[in-house]
DNA sequence: TGTACCCTAACGTCGCGTAAAGGTGC
DNA sequence: AGCACCTTTACGCGACGTTAGGGTAC
């Protein structure tokens, strides 16, 4: 019945209970966002609807919601919330990607210490290098038929520099463990596992599509015409030996 | 010889050779970034050397350091780069968490939709849901044995909103599958070939891990006390018929 | 004399943190 | 009367964008 009988807080009741600091009420007031009651004196009451209506806004501006729009979706525009995240989804994507961007230049940049006499700036040329790198129109585009590039293009969002950096390192392991056992038999045990290890990670990349790996052959066969980077990043694997070997060991399994 | 001989570009043109904004430069010649040398009458000229310079703070300002860091870095303290990307990998790898956090908030509340007839609210339900069982202690760590524990938190940094959301989808397409099959022969080809799928999808989770298996096991084991979002969440999964169809493809591969 | 450039100064953005100066409740 | 709370006002941060007002080069 009675509307004072309703529970109402302070306001440093009500942000330690929401989680937030005196403050942000104070600017959520100012912005329009949330206005509570006052009493004559000029006090904030906070009640429970607006702790849900602050729980709203904490979450929205967890998403990365500016303010504003915050107040406009839950003022007039709730029934875009859908459309509002939809969009939200596609900027936050679109920032991962700088952010995924952005560690593997520092990746690459940490590893290329001990090149140079001078770390500094063997570094900051390795930064640079990488940033230009992903700038640049993707020139492997061109290896892929079709669908393969799109294909290619859908499995590079779930590369997360951690995935790479695993990746590149089983690579290398897999390169100093061949390369120590270059005088075993191709068609041996250890050969053949070589191979399988060698088969799971090319199999990590293609998803084992047909048109992938048909792509992927293509790009290497032509690895005369890559880009310098390209060229500098695949040195380590370059290792003619170890090459032949596979072939070997494959040609051995197909008997 | 004549220090006048070399190439000169006033700002504009410098500006657009650079990639920025005159207003940039203007910036960074205040902050004492890049100060280039004066005509008489006040002309900003810059050179070579500087176009060096404003290449290596375009190149840490991508990752994302604050201009007065990337200032003392290249003033005085460029030994100091490493520690200073090794730090900085964190604080990116930190954001990305909570990009990845928001990102999968955003999609449960996305497909959320269906439920209510209240569209809005029930999306922003859930999106407070979610973003409530991410901030809480993680309730699934007493069920892995000490070293398992950390090898599960290890494999949660690979795992992306997409990763997740693929996953999510194969195990519904595969409880389909199953659901339209369950009269069939639990020893019979196609029930083995659902027995695969569900172990690689394990797999996917446990990474062949015995421990990581064995905690699996115990969680699931113990369904019957897990938190009500977490049975919220594994609801789509709960059909009984599905899991002793399951068991018994299992137990029919073994003999 | 035109016009395309140059300069500095200064406010706006965004989400609060952090005083400062003074009033209220018990 | 004291202490813990409340209020408003206003500057600071970071990396520039954007005028505004006025000078310079050719």
């Amino acid at each position: 019945m009675d509307a004072g009988a309703a529970r109402m807080y302070r306001t440093r009741e009500f942000a330690e209970l929401a989680g937030v600091t005196v403050r942000t009420l104070h600017h959520y007031d100012r912005l329009g966002l949330l206005q509570p009651r006052r009493t004559e004196a000029g006090y904030r009451l906070y009640q429970a609807r607006d702790l849900e209506r602050l729980e709203q806004i904490v979450a929205l501006k967890f998403l990365a919601l500016p303010l504003k729009r915050i107040k406009a979706l839950l003022d007039r525009d709730a029934l875009d919330l859908a459309g509002a995240l939809r969009r939200q989804r596609q900027v936050l994507e679109q920032k991962r990607r700088l952010l995924n961007s952005a560690l593997a230049a520092i990746r690459e940049g940490e590893s290329a210490i001990g090149a140079g006499r001078r770390p500094e700036s063997a570094i900051l040329r390795r930064i640079i290098e990488v940033i230009e790198m992903q700038s640049k129109p993707d020139w492997t585009a061109k290896y892929y038929t079709g669908e393969a590039g799109a294909k290619v293009e859908e499995r590079k969002e779930l590369w997360s520099p951690e995935l790479q950096a695993e990746c590149s390192r089983q690579w290398s392991e897999l390169f100093r463990d061949i390369e120590a056992a270059l005088d075993e038999d191709p068609a041996g045990e250890k050969a053949q596992s070589f191979l399988d290890r060698w088969q799971k990670l090319v199999e990590g990349f293609t998803g084992g599509d047909f048109a992938i790996t048909q792509g992927l052959k293509n790009l290497y066969a032509d690895r005369a015409n890559w880009p310098v980077e390209a060229k500098q990043q695949m040195a380590p694997y370059s290792n003619k030996a170890v090459w032949s070997f596979i072939d070997k060991a494959r040609a051995a399994r197909k008997k």
